[in-house]
DNA sequence: ATTATCTATAGATCTATAGATAATGC
DNA sequence: ATTATCTATAGATCTATAGATAATGC
């Protein structure tokens, strides 16, 4: 008991850690705090020494969570073929504790605190630039637009296949998604539509 | 009290429909048996006769949730871009407890029963077949690929344009995915992708 | 002296059940 | 007699706080 501030600050970056696992998993509301502390090696008590707030926390963790996929496979492929491919993978789909979160938590976030919401749409819009940044400079069009398409598509696949009972429909909409957008950024110049 | 058996099934269909609305709008876990009953003009005692858990309930509010989409505004549309344009409307972003579930309660599913996923899968097939439908046949393509890609696409916006604290970019999420993908299925013959 | 963590608990809430009450329906 | 609903409550759980304990750090 009683320990210096530097394990102060390893300690709370413990408890954040241990949340932004347990929220992507298991939903923002699915964890108690009391669990979570136990799982962070502490007990309930001593939380609100470092949280003003349960919601405190939510929002700590969602920050951590984004900051973690900023140095993780999903934001380090070199080309926007790769970035799809990684982003619609069966380990990605698998792995939600650690993925991205925009994807397990957007309904979650959407009945949550202003300030969760806020966190989530600075993420989001770096997540936009960093797929209009990716799109080969000879696709023709709005690449802002076709950055928010691929992204909305993304994230719905990958909650769309996490919910799904059928493992072969699962695959089949990472699989189909992740085809198609690829041949969307390698599509021919002529392919403009006028209408 | 002690009402007749036509009275059971009308207090029934009511829990259900109070359970639909705001489970839709508040998340699975969102509201507790009590105040679901209280909403149907019901006390909480009642309930395990009409269902044996609340995860019963969870059951047939989805299902009421996907009939009652099934006569909607959202299902009725007589083109695909009609369809696309009334699923990414501002008024099915902001009425939620009447609007699709398969994006509200994506993440909600994907946490939940076995009995839920099956369910939340087989409306997840209907939609696809019935967006698959309206493509023109024109198009070239795998159909049934598109219509993956295009649901995955406006599931993902609707939820994300729930979630996001900026109302501009709330709308221009909707409206760019709505743009994209309806000049997408209304591109030229000529747009082939070799790669 | 200050403080990081602990034990213990208040007070609110949640699911589920027990037993009473007042209708229905044979 | 059966049953649809009600009141009341058991038992589990959750957020947040109070006060004790054992370190740190001036």
């Amino acid at each position: 008991m009683g320990h210096s501030q530097a394990e102060k600050a390893e300690t709370h970056q413990r408890i954040v850690d241990v949340a932004a696992r347990r929220f992507r998993e298991l939903g923002i509301e699915g964890i108690s705090v009391a669990d979570i502390m136990k799982e962070a090696g502490l007990t309930v008590g001593g939380f609100y020494k470092h949280f003003t707030s349960r919601d405190d926390l939510v929002v700590e963790a969602l920050m951590a969570s984004f900051a973690e996929i900023e140095e993780s496979d999903l934001t380090q492929q070199p080309t926007l073929k790769k970035t799809i491919q990684t982003y619609l993978s069966e380990k990605h789909r698998d792995e939600v504790h650690s993925g991205c979160a925009l994807s397990s938590l957007v309904n979650d976030v959407s009945r949550s605190t202003d300030d969760a919401r806020e966190v989530f749409t600075q993420r989001l819009e770096r997540s936009l630039s960093h797929i209009e940044n990716q799109i080969p400079p000879e696709i023709d069009g709005n690449h802002r637009a076709k950055a928010i398409l691929a992204y909305s598509a993304c994230v719905g696949a990958m909650s769309l296949s996490r919910a799904v009972s059928d493992p072969k429909l699962s695959r089949q909409i990472l699989n189909t998604v992740s085809a198609e957008l690829i041949s969307l950024f390698s599509a021919k110049p002529s392919q403009g539509s006028l209408a």
